[in-house]
RNA sequence: GGCGACAUAGCCAAGUGGUAAGGCAGAGGUCUGCAAAACCUUUACCCCCAGUUCGAAUCUGGGUGUCGCCUCCA
């Protein structure tokens, strides 16, 4: 069995096959330090950390490299509204993106390199890329020119005349540094700084680093000249990794990446969220109104290749949804020692094996989820059984099994589950002595028509969190709600 | 204008040639004042039209619609 992945560059999928035989080197485009994270963010830094956690299961060790970009204009901007500096506005964002990442429960990745700290990298290949004649100098900027490079645009599909016919008119009006460039589809390796700007000194003076190049230095310096997956939102596409490539292959002669993999965007309404739209929800927001693993529930149950549309009502659903599975990751903590259970670990691989022959399919967390809930809702089952009848249907090792591997298979998808404290806590207060005369009072009320000191008796005892259920017969059943 | 993706139930969503997973919500039942849990049953002309095939949600062609990229974007 292989994993198989839709790759952007052949727009097709293809079986997985490493570089090397059990490692993963793989390389996430991360965010622009100058606001917090929204929505689209957390899917993206989501998604790949559990693509990651996958890989990782399926037996790979997994080298997964995330930037931050901490030189930009808008950074810049930022810095200047505030009376600050670019560091101290990429510093706080970048602590801020921490936290959010920490509170959906997203992993860190193996290294965050920033631009700052990767400058000499960056020389380096701008260098290089002016030696073997696909770059130049233009008044103190340096250009990458896309016709040198007879691949440009394979990535996205696209061809230079195409990009000309449809951009004609637009980019040579608002692009000031038009006149700089020898053809309109060059870009920026290097800008010249402007006075009160940061700055770094180069072969080709004062200046800073164009958006692109930071990547191609960073992939190069953690990773090697060909990486297997490059990861990423898909609008980073055209220009950002088709650029890359450009730069990276003109240079190493090598492929950048084996694999491109690209999420599809969040919407809102119907529409992209982002911050040019103005339509965006932040992530602590967002955690404000839902449960971290509601978010989770999600995104993962959507393909990662598809648009998402955030609503509170998809969140509500997500969220009852996160409760059921909830409950079946708890059923080993609240009835294995009545099942005495031992510690042994022990997998069913029957559903491990259905669960990945469907991941394996270009990571389909949906379908991979459908076999968790199946297991879950077998086990809140059994539970019910168990408590009302004092058994289980299952032979207790075989739902130790089930409940053992749906606990590890939700982990590889990032969700845990724990009992709530107080609920515990709570709990010791009453003896079941206590319980089962308070039981008999209410059926003598309710025996008595009195229904209103019957409910008062169920809503003390349930306040206490002990659960009653009036079953035929008359017989009223009880269990504690840990 | 160019490039690309998508269209499956009330909502979300998997499924890429063998007769429609799963989640949420709803209805009915076991059921008995209220309440809760669970279980069972139930809810799909797979956007339209042609074609290929014994067989199509799935492949091909043509429509229609929605969205993304082509400017900073995750």
């Amino acid at each position: 069995m292989s994993i198989t992945v839709y790759n952007t560059l052949s727009r097709q999928k293809e079986a997985f096959s490493p570089i090397e035989t059990d490692k993963i080197r793989m390389y996430c485009c991360g965010m622009t330090v100058y606001d917090y994270c929204h929505i689209g963010h957390a899917r993206t830094c989501l998604i790949w950390d559990v693509v990651r956690s996958y890989l990782q299961w399926r037996g790979y060790q997994v080298n997964y490299i995330q930037n931050f970009t901490d030189i930009d204009d808008k950074i810049l901007n930022r810095a200047r509204q505030e009376n600050t500096t670019m560091e101290a506005v990429s510093e706080r964002f970048i602590a801020a993106y921490f936290e959010d990442m920490a509170n959906l429960g997203v992993k860190k990745a193996d290294a965050y390199p920033r631009a700052t700290h990767s400058l000499d990298g960056i020389k380096r290949l701008v260098y290089e890329l002016e030696q073997k004649g696909f770059a130049y100098p233009s008044e103190g900027d340096v250009y990458y020119s896309v016709r040198n490079f007879p691949d440009y645009g394979k990535l996205s599909g696209r061809k230079l005349e195409d990009l000309q016919v449809g951009a004609s008119g637009r980019v040579e009006v608002e692009d000031p540094e038009a006149a700089k460039k020898k053809y309109p589809f060059d870009f920026a390796l290097w800008k010249a700084s402007k006075p009160g700007e940061p700055s770094w000194e180069s072969n080709w003076g004062a200046g800073r680093p164009g958006w692109h190049i930071e990547c191609s230095a960073m992939v190069r310096e953690r990773l090697g000249e060909t990486i297997d997956f490059h990861v990423g939102g898909s609008d980073l596409i055209f220009p950002h990794h088709e650029n890359e490539i450009a730069q990276s292959e003109a240079v190493t002669g090598k492929p950048l990446a084996n694999y491109w993999l690209h999420n599809g965007m969040v919407k809102v309404g119907g529409e992209k969220m982002s911050k040019s739209l103005g339509n965006f929800t932040t992530i602590r927001d967002l955690l404000a109104k839902f449960e971290p693993e509601a978010v989770r529930l999600f995104i993962l149950q959507a393909h990662y290749r598809k648009p998402i549309d955030f609503t509170d009502e998809a969140l509500q659903a997500a969220t009852n949804g996160w409760h059921t599975l909830r409950q079946g990751l708890l059923f080993g903590q609240q009835y294995g020692a009545k099942l005495n259970w031992d510690k042994e670990l022990n997998f069913d691989k029957n559903i491990a094996l259905e669960f990945e022959k469907v991941v394996d399919e270009d990571f389909n967390f949906s379908g991979g989820l459908a076999v968790l809930f199946e297991v879950a809702k077998n086990l809140i089952k059994e539970g019910n059984i168990l408590v009302h009848q004092g058994k289980t249907e299952t032979l207790s090792n075989e739902l130790q099994k089930q409940w053992q591997t749906l606990v590890k298979l939700a982990e590889v998808l990032g969700f845990e589950a724990k009992i709530d404290q107080e609920v515990k806590i709570s709990n010791n207060g009453l003896t079941d002595e206590a319980i089962e005369t308070l039981i008999s009072r209410r059926s003598e009320a309710k025996k008595a028509k009195n229904f209103a000191e019957a409910d008062r008796i169920r809503n003390e005892l349930q306040s206490q969190g002990i659960n009653l259920i009036d079953q035929s017969g008359g017989v009223t059943k009880w269990h504690r709600n840990s």
